[in-house]
DNA sequence: ATAACGCATTGCAATATTACGATTAAATAA
DNA sequence: TTATTTAATCGTAATATTGCAATGCGTTAT
C-alpha cells in the first residue's frame, strides 16, 4: 500500500496531521525558525544558512507553503517567504486545545 | 538519498521533528485522542474503534511509544496504553514557545 | 494439556519522502 | 541583446512509510 486511509478519518485529523507533518521534519523546523527569527521574509540566506542544497530548501519551501504555513511573495529577482499568520495562529490554537485535553492520570498504568 | 541529513541540525530540531513525525498521522492522532478521551488506558478496543487492522493499529503504537509519547502495560492478556505524562507536557512547553516565537507581522510580505 | 484470545512481529507490495545534479524560467544588470 | 542572478522544476537514486496477511508468543480458560 503506502498511502494513508484518509477516509476513515475525520477532516480535522486528516488536516492537523497535514500541517503537523509539515513540519515534522528538522530542515523545515530550521526554517521556520530562522523566517520567525528575521522578523519577516528571508530567501536564499535559507540555503547558506542550513547546510543544504538549493533545491533541497526549494522544496522544503513547497511544503511549507503548500500546508499554508508559510506564503511567498517574488521580489525582483529574489523570492521572500514569511509566515501566514491566520494558518499559524490557527495551528497554535488547536494544537493548545490538543495538548490541553489532557490532564495528568487519574488511576491506570 | 531518502535519508534526513539530521547532522546538520540541532539536538533540539531533531527531537522537535521526531516528536511531530510521531504525531503527525491521523490514525496516530485518532489514537491519542482515544487514549485521551476514556482518561485512562486502551487497549485493542482502538482495532475497533478506527476501521484500521490489528497490525496496523500495532504499528502506529510502537511509533508513539518509541517516540516517547505513550506508555504500554501488559494487563494479562491485554495490553494498556497510556500517555507518558513527561513527555506529553514537555512536547505541549515547547510547541508553545515555539508558536509563541512568532508575533504578528511588522512589515514584510 | 490444549484451545482460545490479544497483541507483537515478519514479510511484502504500493507509495511517499529526502536529497541533489541538471536544467529551466524570470528578472535584473551589463 | 546578452550575461548574471535567483529560485523553481525535472529526473533520479536511496530510503522510509503505510497497510495488511500470515505467523508467532505469551496469557488465560477449558
Amino acid at each position: 500500500m503506502g498511502l494513508t486511509k484518509t477516509e476513515i478519518f475525520t477532516e480535522e485529523q486528516n488536516q492537523l496531521a497535514t500541517m503537523l507533518k509539515a513540519m515534522a521534519h528538522p530542515a523545515r523546523i530550521a526554517i521556520l525558525q530562522s523566517i520567525i527569527k528575521a522578523n519577516s521574509c528571508i530567501c536564499g540566506d535559507l540555503v547558506d544558512e542550513l547546510g543544504l542544497a538549493q533545491p533541497t530548501i526549494s522544496q522544503h519551501l513547497r511544503e511549507l507553503k503548500n500546508a499554508g504555513i508559510i506564503q511567498g511573495t517574488i521580489e525582483g529577482v529574489k523570492v521572500c517567504y514569511c509566515i501566514e499568520p491566520k494558518a499559524w495562529n490557527l495551528l497554535a490554537k488547536e494544537m493548545n486545545v490538543f495538548f490541553n485535553s489532557y490532564q495528568d492520570p487519574k488511576g491506570c498504568c
